[in-house]
DNA sequence: CCCTCGATCAC
DNA sequence: CCTCATATCGAGGG
């Protein structure tokens, strides 16, 4: 058992980050086994031309040779020339199917248990281990055999004091492996992380951070926190410098959509604003699907628009009140177009890719919306120590 | 204080 | 050559 070291009373919490190794490519293995000894990609083809589109996921054999997640598929495929490369369109229902079966185990023996993405989760096993981290690579061990067994699938695993340090160790050692980072071994364990594995840190805020001369994680954890503000804004700023330093509060809890999008990209760009009309009509049916499925109304519609240069324009409208109706959505999302398109006056508009997206989501049946509300109110009364800190 | 938009992350 | 889905924050305008 390990105690808080500020209070005898208060055992560690003991959390597991569990992700799903290099995931749709896996699923693809396992469907075909003969592909897992050959680089295997899954692409996204964008329909523009037989090879338009980038690489979502690729097997370790092919990442061998360079190739990437959000790389050209006809750079991976130059990459892999001389290979005998199978390269295979993404289809998300099956590895969807794959996941929840994967997770399935792990939600029902957890104390709290978090849907992060298709292929990864956290949960919380305090109570479960009575905190002992001792008992960590046992039970990471069976939920290990327990996904294997029902879907021959292979995760990382890794375990911590919380969701930080658990999301960092999962990633520390791949494929197929087990992290586990007691209380006392954190402090050591964040100060030799590269200063990018902190979830937030990306390229962007790296040069940001080393802008100001911070480039390892240590100096980032004592750098001054007024300075660090004026850099990122307070949020921010406390979020980086607790990170920094292995500190994270963020309770483990259900998963709750708060946005529903689909983006297509267009075969060619569109240049005439009719031939737009009818894209927006059935990427409303598409979000509206989701919404009905997941029971929830919207309250925020946004366009986003991809011009040909890549450049991004977005146009949101905010209703007085939720809405549940798809002539509401398609009517709004069609003037939201003509807004984002006069609003950048592109009298000439090459129109690349184009979206929607809801959000200010909530339950529309009366009872759940009872429930949603005493949940805000019990998470606002306890901000400090809630809050998600998460970027 | 609310609304809107862009930036960033990361899959 | 350049996907897709989502979450969060901060700036700027009103």
């Amino acid at each position: 058992m390990f105690k808080n070291p500020k209070d005898n009373n208060i055992v560690s919490r003991l959390i597991f980050h569990l992700d799903l190794d290099y995931f749709y490519a896996q699923c693809e293995e396992i469907r075909s086994p003969e592909l897992r000894n050959h680089p295997l990609v899954v692409c996204v083809y964008s329909g523009r031309n037989p090879d338009s589109g980038v690489v979502s996921t690729s097997n370790y054999k092919a990442r061998e040779f360079g190739v990437k997640s959000g790389m050209p598929i006809k750079i991976a495929k130059s990459k892999l020339a001389n290979e005998d490369a199978e390269f295979l369109p993404i289809d998300m229902s099956y590895y969807n199917h794959l996941s929840i079966l994967a997770m399935e185990f792990v939600r029902k023996i957890a104390d709290a248990y978090e849907y992060v993405g298709i292929d990864e989760c956290y949960a919380d096993f305090s109570r479960y281990s009575g905190s002992d981290f001792s008992r960590a690579r046992k039970i990471a061990d069976f939920i290990k055999s327990e996904i294997k067994v029902s879907t021959n699938l292979t995760c990382s695993i890794g375990v911590g004091p919380n969701k930080l340090v658990a999301k960092i160790a999962s990633n520390f050692q791949k494929p197929d492996a087990i992290t586990i980072i007691n209380p006392q071994e954190v402090k050591a364990f964040i100060a030799r992380c590269d200063i990018e594995d902190i979830p937030g840190i990306g390229p962007k805020n790296r040069i940001k951070l080393e802008s100001s001369g911070i480039e390892s994680v240590s100096h980032l954890a004592k750098f001054d926190l007024f300075r660090l503000k004026e850099l990122f804004g307070y949020k921010i700023a406390t979020y980086l410098q607790n990170a920094a330093r292995g500190i994270d509060d963020t309770p483990i809890r259900p998963h709750v959509s708060k946005q529903i999008g689909r983006i297509v990209t267009l075969k060619n760009d569109v240049t005439n604003i009719e031939n737009i009309f009818p894209i927006l009509s059935s990427l409303s049916s598409l979000v509206y699907d989701t919404l009905m499925t997941r029971q929830l109304s919207f309250k925020t519609i946004i366009v986003r628009v991809v011009l040909h240069n890549l450049r991004q324009v977005t146009c949101s409208r905010n209703l007085k009140l939720s809405s549940t109706s798809i002539e509401e959505l398609q009517n709004i999302a069609r003037s939201l177009f003509l807004e984002a398109i006069h609003l950048h006056s592109l009298s000439f508009l090459d129109v690349r890719r184009i979206g929607i997206t809801l959000s200010d989501l909530s339950s529309y049946t009366g009872q759940n919306k009872i429930l949603q509300y005493f949940a805000e109110g019990s998470r606002n009364g306890n901000q400090e120590s809630n809050k998600n800190n998460k970027l």
